[in-house]
DNA sequence: CGCATTTTTGATCAAGTTCAATATCAGTGG
DNA sequence: CCACTGATATTGAACTTGATCAAAAATGCG
């Protein structure tokens, strides 16, 4: 079950029982990915969409000489990339960073659904815009931010995309990324990352241990790192009302 | 006319004569916006889409403490965000950096056109993927690019973006940006970027003077910058085909 | 011509990198 | 349960890229 993703679009607007269970219906084929290896890679031929189930995977970059950019990170509930089977080749690959359970999605199940259900067609470009928010506020992020700030943005963000799917406890989080992952998507060293993971513990702004993260005082994070959280368009009323009835 | 736009367009696939009529009627209102002032700001209720049809644009963001981030440039025949009236407020702003000519599409037109032309919805898609794999790419450039790198990378996506419209003139095009402007693109000081800048001119890889860039060695200055161009997608050879038959 | 903007230069400074070593941790097999 | 192994985290010291500050020169436009 598609648990997670209907979760999250149910963020934007409420869908009607017919609409989740279309929803359903489409993670047909599904697949186990081991950690650490590709999802897909940059130069294939993208015939379907994957939608994460569980575990966390990111999308990245290699440049010719080895460095690392990772661009994005996936966790349950994300959709790959929809639209993408338009493209003739990726141009970039999707790695898991846990063990991963995904569905894959055929270009025809997601034409058929955006025919017949009008709702749902909408949730996915809310989706899909907010992924591009997303997308834009890690260049913010990563041309503006000083590496504590760098650092506490991802955080809030990360912990409110878990918090939009329900997989939040309290203040408390998974994350699951080495030290080295966050240095390659943040642009910093991993020894930088060390020592700066150890001042935002010294300040009291994040407990980090075993997979595990806590954020204290959420208010104080995000004032520390400049976060503000319109970019994830949680605002949406439209989640308030009832679907079951007619469009 | 979006003549741009159409000549953007028919790089992914060709239109037919219908296509292209419908959107030279989409291109409705017209407007003309003063260098320097917010086509749309943050917060502001995205009611259309606009297209550009002459001149230079930015997105951005501004931190709370003044810094600002150039999150993408716009030259004609860009669109600045397909679908943005889903959202309930903007996340960014755009300027114009140039006097800038613009087409407000209605969403109405938008929709009424993915109805009746399957092939421009198709393109349209294109046209937003491409967009954000180069948001992806500006990750990676800020992320793992020097200062020269970053510079080389932003003068060939640009060139490249130019010359899929018609707007290069041999080695040469337009460039009106200032060094500040760059700066603020890069995420670098102004005072970098001049350096970074002469030492481009030194090596011979650009010249660029009274806002016209000329970049002699194309291979040469993409070595340079590590620059991949697939991320554009002009591979694609759909464009060699007469659409004025059936679809 | 005169004013505002943009570019250029010099000098000092700081954030983050690099390199290299050590410590810790999570599994794995015996 | 423990010893072993590879991965991950931590520390220290020297170094570099690019930032900052401030002033001067060049450009462009009304």
């Amino acid at each position: 079950m598609p648990h997670y993703f209907i979760r999250k679009l149910e963020q934007f607007t409420k869908l009607s029982r017919s609409d989740r269970q279309a929803l359903e219906n489409a993670a047909g084929q599904r697949r186990t990915v081991a950690k650490h290896s590709d999802i897909i890679s940059e130069g294939d031929d993208p015939h379907h969409v994957n939608l994460i189930l569980d575990g966390w995977a990111c999308r990245y970059k290699q440049l010719d000489d080895g460095r690392r950019q990772i661009i994005a990170f996936f966790v349950p509930g994300d959709l790959c990339d929809s639209h993408v089977y338009i493209l003739r080749e990726m141009d970039h690959s999707i790695v898991a960073l846990t063990p991963v359970r995904l569905a894959e999605i055929s270009r025809a199940t997601l034409e058929r659904m955006a025919d017949d259900h009008g709702r749902v067609t909408k949730a996915l470009w809310w989706d899909t815009l907010v992924t591009v928010a997303v997308q834009r506020e890690w260049t913010v992020n990563l041309g503006q931010r000083t590496a504590l700030e760098r650092l506490g943005h991802l955080f809030c963000e990360v912990f409110l995309r878990l918090r939009g799917v329900g997989l939040t406890d309290g203040a408390t989080c998974d994350f699951p990324l080495t030290q080295v992952e966050l240095a390659d998507a943040l642009g910093l060293s991993n020894v930088h990352i060390n020592r700066t993971l150890q001042e935002l513990r010294r300040a009291g702004l994040i407990g980090l241990k075993g997979g595990r993260l806590t954020i204290p005082d959420f208010d104080a994070l995000q004032r520390a790192s400049l976060f503000n959280p319109n970019y994830l368009h949680l605002d949406h009323e439209g989640r308030l009302f009832d679907a079951d009835g007619p469009v």
